[in-house]
RNA sequence: CGGGAUGUAGCGCAGUCUGGUUAGCGCACCUGCUUUGGGAGCAGGGGGUCGGAAGUUCGAAUCUUCUCGUCCCGACCA
C-alpha cells in the first residue's frame, strides 16, 4: 500500500493530486493557476501529441504557427466569441515601457487572428480548403485551478480549417472528431462518448459543437476534446471570401478544434489506482522496466546489469523505440524500487535477478492487475509485447465497464434528479430544452448536459414533453 | 468572487490559547557499517528565522492589522 498518496474513496481530489505528485507529473508554478509540466509529464504529452500529430497529417493538415498577442479589437468582431472569452482574457495593456494604444490578449484560442489571416490568403475557389493546425500555449484566466484539468495556461493543439462549402465543413468537424475518438479509445484507453453538444454547452461563437466526453473514476464527466463546426460566422466577422467557380464572392465555412494537456488529467483519473499512476502502454513513454536484482550490489552492476540492458536493447529494437528502460539505482533496495516503479504508472514490471538467471527465467510484473509471471528469457521479447497489449486492452474494457456500471436511463426530470443526487454517473435521457432550461437542470440538480448520443431515435423530452427530444447524457464534469 | 480551513526543513506535523535560553519530531537527504526478490537496521551528520509586510513589546513562530498562496464547498467558466 502506498504510504504517500491518499486513497480516492477517502477524498478523491487529495488522491488526484497525491497520485500527480507520487509520479512527478507536474508541480504548482510560482504564478497562481500555473503549472510546471515536469519531465516525467511533459514525456506524456509529447506521446500524445506525436499520436495525433500523426493523425493531423494523415487527414491532409499541415502545422504553422500564429501568434500569442491578439489585437483586442478582433475578439470583439464575433459578438458571442467575445462575450465568451472576455472574462477570462488576460490583457497586455503596457510594453516598451508605454501604455499601449491598442491592449493586446493572451490568446484564449486562435480563432480571431487565424481568421484574420486566412482573409488575406484565400482568394479564390482554389485556394481551397486550408487546413491547418497549431501546437500552442493558450491563456484562461482560471479562478479554481487544479493541475491538468483546469489551469490558467495550458497547452494544446488547435486545427482551424476553412472550406468552399457547408457541407465540406460539417465533414472535416465529424473527421476530426473521429480523429480524437480513435485517438483517445486506441491509444490512451480512454473508452468516450463522441458527440454533439447541446445549445447551452456551445463554444461562443460556433454552430454546432462535437465533444469526446469520458467518465473518470469518480464517476463525474471530462471533455476531453471538441470539434466545432462554425458556419460562417468568423468569415464574415472577417471577412473570409473566396471566389466560386462562377466568379461569385463565397464566405468560407470554417471549423476549429482541439486537444488540451487536459487529456492527462483523463488519463490519470480513469486509469489510475490507489497505489499512484497507471498508464496505458501505447501512451506510456516508458513501456517497461528491467531491474536487475541481487543480494550483492555489485554483482547486480557488474553481472546482471549488462544482461538487463542487452534484454532492453533487443526489447526497444522490437518496439521500435527508447521504451525499455533499466533500472540502475543500485543503491535502492528492490522493495523502493518496486514503489516508484508502481507509482510512475510503468505497465511493466521485468525482474531479473540470480535466482531468475538461474532457472532461465524473467520474471514479469504487471502494474494494471498485480499479476506476476515467470517467462523463460527465450520467450521474453514475444511474451512482453503480448502482455502490453492485453495492458493495453485490459484498461480500456475496464474503464468501459465502469462507464457502463455507471449509466443510468431516466425517464422523467424527477428521475434524472434522483440518479444523480442518490449514484452520479452518466444519465440518458431524452432532452430539447433550451439553454435557459439548461441553466436550471444546472441549479437544480448540479448535472448538465454533456453531449447528446449519435445514430439515436428521438423521445419525449422529459422537460418539455414534446417527443422531438434527442437522446442525451447529463452528468456533473469537471 | 462568497463560505470554511490552512501556511513552521523537500514532505507530514508539534509548539501559538497562557510572548522569554541555541525552534522540535517523523519521513526524506548526506557519511559509514550491516542489509537487499514488495517501502531495512544502527551510528553519525546537513538543512528552517516560523508564507510576506507593517505594528504592539525590553523581547514575537506565538498578540494586532494588512497581504499572498494552497486545500475543501459553492458561484463563474471549458
Amino acid at each position: 500500500m502506498a504510504r504517500n498518496i491518499t486513497p480516492k474513496e477517502e477524498n478523491y481530489s487529495q488522491w488526484y493530486l497525491d497520485v500527480i505528485k507520487a509520479a512527478e507529473l507536474a508541480d504548482y508554478a510560482p504564478v497562481r493557476g500555473c503549472m510546471v509540466i515536469r519531465p516525467t509529464g511533459y514525456a506524456i504529452w509529447e506521446s500524445i501529441q506525436s499520436k495525433l500529430d500523426f493523425e493531423f497529417k494523415k487527414t491532409g493538415h499541415v502545422n504553422a504557427y500564429f501568434p500569442l498577442l491578439i489585437p483586442n479589437s478582433f475578439l470583439q468582431k464575433e459578438a458571442e466569441h467575445v462575450e465568451g472569452f472576455a472574462p477570462e482574457c488576460a490583457m497586455v495593456t503596457h510594453a516598451g515601457g508605454e501604455e499601449l494604444e491598442e491592449p493586446f490578449a493572451v490568446r484564449p484560442t486562435s480563432e480571431t487572428v487565424i481568421g484574420s489571416m486566412y482573409a488575406k490568403w484565400i482568394q479564390s475557389w482554389r485556394d481551397l480548403p486550408v487546413l491547418i493546425n497549431q501546437w500552442c500555449n493558450v491563456m484562461r484566466w482560471e479562478k479554481r485551478p487544479r493541475l491538468f484539468l483546469r489551469t490558467s495556461e495550458f497547452l494544446w493543439q488547435e486545427g482551424h480549417t476553412a472550406h468552399a462549402s457547408s457541407k465540406e465543413a460539417r465533414e472535416e468537424t465529424l473527421r476530426m472528431l473521429e480523429v480524437y475518438r480513435k485517438i483517445f479509445e486506441e491509444e490512451l484507453a480512454l473508452p468516450v462518448i463522441a458527440g454533439e453538444k447541446t445549445a447551452g454547452e456551445r463554444f461562443p461563437g460556433a454552430i454546432d459543437t462535437y465533444t469526446c466526453e469520458a467518465m473518470m473514476s469518480d464517476t463525474k464527466a471530462l471533455q476531453a476534446g471538441t470539434s466545432h463546426f462554425l458556419g460562417q460566422n468568423f468569415a464574415k466577422a472577417f471577412d473570409i471570401q473566396y471566389q466560386d467557380k462562377d466568379g461569385e464572392l463565397q464566405y468560407c465555412w470554417t471549423t476549429s478544434w482541439g486537444v488540451s494537456t487536459r487529456s492527462i488529467g483523463a488519463l490519470i483519473m480513469v486509469h489510475s489506482d490507489n497505489d499512484g499512476l497507471v498508464l496505458p502502454p501505447r501512451i506510456a513513454p516508458v513501456k517497461a522496466v528491467i531491474l536487475p536484482i541481487s543480494k550483492d550490489e555489485s554483482a547486480a552492476e557488474h553481472d546482471i546489469f549488462p544482461k538487463a540492458k542487452e534484454l532492453a536493447e533487443n526489447l526497444n529494437a522490437e518496439l521500435g523505440g527508447m521504451f525499455v528502460k533499466v533500472d540502475d539505482n543500485f543503491h535502492m533496495r528492490p522493495g523502493d524500487r518496486f514503489f516508484m516503479h508502481l507509482q510512475k504508472g510503468i505497465p511493466l514490471r521485468l525482474e531479473l535477478g540470480e535466482k531468475d538467471i538461474a532457472s532461465g527465467t524473467v520474471r514479469l510484473v504487471r502494474r494494471d492487475t498485480g499479476a506476476k509471471i515467470d517467462v523463460k528469457t527465450e520467450n521474453v521479447i514475444p511474451e512482453v509485447k503480448n502482455i502490453l497489449d492485453d495492458i493495453q486492452k485490459n484498461l480500456y474494457k475496464r474503464a468501459k465497464n465502469f462507464r457502463e456500471a455507471n449509466t443510468y436511463d431516466a425517464k422523467s426530470y424527477d428521475e434524472l434528479k434522483e440518479i444523480i443526487d442518490s449514484k452520479g454517473g452518466f444519465v440518458r435521457a431524452y432532452f430539447a430544452g433550451t439553454p435557459e432550461d439548461e441553466v436550471r437542470i444546472r441549479e437544480e440538480t448540479g448535472a448538465t448536459p454533456r453531449c447528446i448520443l449519435p445514430n439515436t431515435e428521438t423521445g419525449t423530452c422529459i422537460i418539455t414533453g414534446k417527443d422531438n427530444g434527442r437522446l442525451t447524457i447529463f452528468a456533473k464534469a469537471y
